[in-house]
DNA sequence: GATGAATGAGGGTTCATTCAT
DNA sequence: TATGAATGAACCCTCATTCAT
């Protein structure tokens, strides 16, 4: 989870077991209590370690809140990048992309974070420059290229899809969203419906 | 916006304006600040009434929060259901219903009480709940009869519409946390962001 | 013991009685702990209060503090000056200082507020700042102006007097500090200490 | 300045410098900082050792400060009544005594302890009854001895410096905090101040 | 009803002290 | 011996809630 480079002594390693594990409460706290309500005691405690220890990692809780938000995403933006670069044919593309988003926001953690920046990111201005500076903005110069190619080969009908490709991702936003706050009332199949998004997309599987 | 019987007395008049102040002042705060974040005083000071005003309309915060939402979303279910009795084309009430979603999402007050919702759900069930139950069924009762109808008269192409109308919507939700979050660093047009939505259920406007 | 106009509503009445009640508490407590290890707490303890009531009129320990050393030396300095302003002959005026300067001194809380300055100055520029700027500057300079007079009146003998003022009022600071420190161990005669170092001065009472 | 018998291994002499370099930064730390508000960590940091090392030799915060206060008085005491015991005329002896307490003064290693002491004096009664037993009082026999003997030869003319030895350090006193609190605003010559003070008592340079 | 001074529990942060390495 | 990571008690300050006016 730690995206600095690998530590060698023992000491180092547990001191970068605890730095994860302080994340990890961290963002199980912060997620479900917001960032104002969550207590550090009860990340301490989650993590197992004592209040104090937390403040050896990090310099304070909003120092810790940002360094969990971008301990979450920077891994992800290479894994996507890499996607974006292989020129495999644009409805094999999208069943890949669409795996993979409901793989990360099935699993609850990365899920938790979108709602997270959302929900703080109008008081911390910060978390949605870094958002949108290292992750947005990378994704959808990504789709731009990938939905442009598509666009030209025949292979996406609308160019809309090419100007707002917010409009290819925004059912992964609603997944997400849905599924952390009404799970309880009304589960959401999430690969069926992204499944149903491409195959509009793609204009098959359509009527009878 | 207090969704009580009307007022008559001069004194009833005033205090149901009180309420109202103190509940605008409310969203304004919490969807600024988050609930926990959020100051009573800060409150009772936009409000224009003393700290101790606000207990006497209100049993304590957690209340004001929920009578909050329940005030803001419930005016909006009464209209949408009408839109969906009319039994006019779909390309027709498509259009229309962006209309309404572009206008309430780019009114910044609706677009916050959406994103407080998202912060505050897992920590306020009944809020999830109610969401739930007075808005969200019903919406998506109305939707599913709409598309249904739309599906039979061959006006959309694609069952997977019918299955998932979260798709319908998905890009009113990103509309709104864009222009909530990101506005500074790339500002959306949201009304051609959900034109070119319609374009593709549709299948209009597509290629050249 | 506030230097503000004088308070008329009950309201007011009450509430300058608190901020003294509270100014005296923390007189007390920070005398005896030094700033840093004098707690609020006990503070608000002492002064019959709660804890938070402390920061209805104080933003913070250090203004308090501050506040503090500030109510306690402004009554001084007025009828310091006006006794200078006085045209009486030396010897009758010495003898009067020393008498306010034994019962101030005497007055266990005086002493303690230069105790104070003296262990706290270095950490507070500010407060070294005022207690020179409003009170040594202008002690000085009325001391310069009678011991001026009184050299050139023939009724002290030594140049170096008028030059180090200091010198007179160095026994007032030795007993202050002394009595504070050491009354268990070895009371001192405040009155005799300062008869006997007049009398050098005036050069009388010599010898046998 | 370590008071104990000469450390003679290799290690002994280590292990001497390092309790010294403590002693020191503590010194330098707490007089700037007072007890309370000094850090160990800082303390440490200054010395050059580990946290850790400080407890090795010194059993608490508390105890490094009064073996401090111990270290740094107790060579005094030597010297000062050394002098004492010779023989030579007080006006020689005066001055030599008056020269002595200016650079112990000017040195701001020592005034600064003298601050120490009455700042935490009354919260750390053992100091004060430490330095009034070990430093002050004997200080002050050996001053006795001086005036008393100075006063049968006609070298001085009051009997009140004799029942009153305070007088005559009390400008050393003075010195020492003014210099230590106010040279930014008005420096002091405490070289011509201590002179001054020596010409009075000695009632000599009087007049024109 | 309306006010805002007063309360005090709660939480972020610091730092003396300990102890495994 | 020496280290410094870890601990957790303690303290400043905030703020939801109460209540006398």
């Amino acid at each position: 989870m730690s995206e600095s480079a690998k530590p060698r002594t023992a000491r180092e390693i547990r001191s970068a077991a605890r730095r994860d594990a302080i994340i990890d409460a961290a963002l199980e706290e912060f997620s479900f209590q917001g960032f104002a309500a969550a207590r550090l005691d009860d990340i301490a405690k989650r993590a197992g370690v004592a209040k104090g220890t937390i403040y050896l990692y990090f310099a304070d809780k909003e120092t810790l809140f940002k360094e969990l938000v971008r301990a979450m995403l920077t891994p992800l933006i290479g894994q996507f990048e890499a996607l974006a670069k292989t020129d495999i044919p644009f409805p094999l593309l999208a069943e890949r992309l669409a795996d993979v988003a409901a793989r990360e926001v099935a699993g609850s953690r990365r899920r938790d974070i979108i709602r997270l920046i959302i929900a703080e990111g109008p008081r911390f201005p910060e978390i949605a420059d870094f958002y949108y500076r290292e992750i947005l903005s990378r994704v959808f110069a990504a789709l731009q290229t990938i939905l442009t190619r598509a666009f030209e080969r025949g292979e996406i009908r609308h160019r809309g899809l090419v100007d707002f490709p917010q409009l290819l991702v925004a059912p992964v936003l609603i997944a997400a969203t849905w599924s952390s706050l009404f799970e309880k009332q009304a589960p959401l199949d999430i690969q069926a419906l992204l499944k149903a998004h491409i195959d509009i997309l793609l204009d098959r599987g359509s009527a009878s």
